[in-house]
DNA sequence: CAGGTAAGTTTGAATCGTCAAACTTTTTGG
DNA sequence: CCAAAAAGTTTGACGATTCAAACTTACCTG
């Protein structure tokens, strides 16, 4: 099995090559949403490689082969139901989850993982709206479209956050904006770059568009 | 916080040094118990001096300060809230959470482990009827004698199983042996080195005296 | 008490993960 | 096209943890 360190890697190349267009993930990228020097960064991931769980060729990207994508998603999928668990189970707030759920997910047995899934009911979605993947590595493809693209008067429903940050988490969660929630945009201000959002039951909400931009969405 | 490791070391020495009459654990003994080879346990022991953890003279025998054994006590408590979980809540078989709980209280926060308490109501014992530490430290004293030491005709109640091998734990729990159990002991045959116990609704079973060492009891 | 055995210690080496700092290559904006 | 700036690579070092093997001390047994 990778280690704890390589399994933190694993899962920053996933998540930075998938949202990037040429599907290569950058070591500066790398080592900063690892928390590492970029020196370090370079030097893992030729370790990586050598163990079959990347490729990348000197100053070019750098992607996952198969069998580390694999490991990649298996990561993903124990963060993701360790993070429903707290929140569901334990009754843990979900601005606090993530950070639990990155120590928790290298120390825990598939045996105790499959048990956790069946607890939950084979829960599809994490607390933050992000897709489970299956023990098989299947993942559902995830729909919508930042908050940020959408027009006044737009009804939308909100499906998932991707900012982790327990700042942002509980902000917008004061104001109704969590996974499933309807809303309304209320208004948009190009000249202050701010957005306004009003979630039935709760005070209309204006950020910036930036923000916004973390809030996925679909119609509604 | 104490490394991964060291956990594993503080441990070992606290439950070593609990059941010697000195009150010192040996380096041999620790190093079987960490699953090391002596000299590491030696070179450890020595680091964990110098952190204040543990105190011992070269040759002479390990005990642990009083940093280290309230170290030891919050490792065991989430060890054993671990396995409380893990047999209550996700239903495994109480003969592989020991080593589940092995790799997981290293990774537990202690906002994680009080939710947990919570979740379980506060328990007081595990799955191997060992006392649960309060998160102040304070652990309940354990009664009950060894089973080997019971007459026939004793009625008995089963408190502790101290083997906490999966292959044993699994063999007693076929003859309804577990915590809270009632029993008579049936007999015993000192030219076999066998004791026979009987609890209401199993067959009976026989075992080496040796064996019943591992199962504490109190008369019921 | 004298050996012999068991227990404990030291040393030298290896691996992993990390950093800082020097260096190299690529990219980018005039 | 060309000089900074940005990105990436290497190297040397370090702390943590471990092992094997040589060595030392303590404990027992006849
Ligand atoms: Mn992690
Ligand atoms: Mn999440
Ligand atoms: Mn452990
Ligand atoms: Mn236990």
């Amino acid at each position: 099995m990778a280690s704890e360190a390589i399994e933190n890697y694993l899962k920053a190349i996933y998540s930075l090559s998938r949202e990037s267009p040429t599907g290569e993930a950058g070591m500066k990228a790398i080592a900063t949403l690892t928390g590492v020097t970029v020196g370090t960064a370079s030097t893992m991931v030729k370790r990586m490689a050598g163990a079959k769980l990347a490729k990348y060729e000197r100053f070019g990207g750098v992607r996952l082969t198969a069998r580390g994508e694999r490991a990649a998603i298996d990561v993903q999928r124990r963060h993701r139901l360790i993070e429903t668990f707290l929140v569901e189970t334990l009754k843990l707030d979900w601005s606090i989850v993530h950070a639990e759920a990155e120590r928790l997910e290298h120390a825990i047995s598939s045996v105790v993982l499959e048990a956790l899934d069946i607890h939950l009911h084979h829960p599809s979605v994490d607390p933050h709206g992000d897709p489970i993947p299956g023990p098989d590595g299947k993942i559902r493809t995830e729909r919508g479209a930042a908050l940020s693209t959408f027009a006044p008067g737009s009804k939308i429903r909100v499906a998932r956050i991707t900012d982790q940050g327990p700042a942002f988490l509980s902000f917008i969660a004061e104001h109704g904006l969590r996974p499933g929630t309807k809303a309304i945009v209320a208004a948009t201000e190009s000249a202050a770059q701010s957005i306004t959002v009003h979630a039935s039951g709760y005070a209309a909400v204006t950020m910036a568009v930036a923000a916004a931009e973390s809030i996925i969405c679909e119609s509604a």
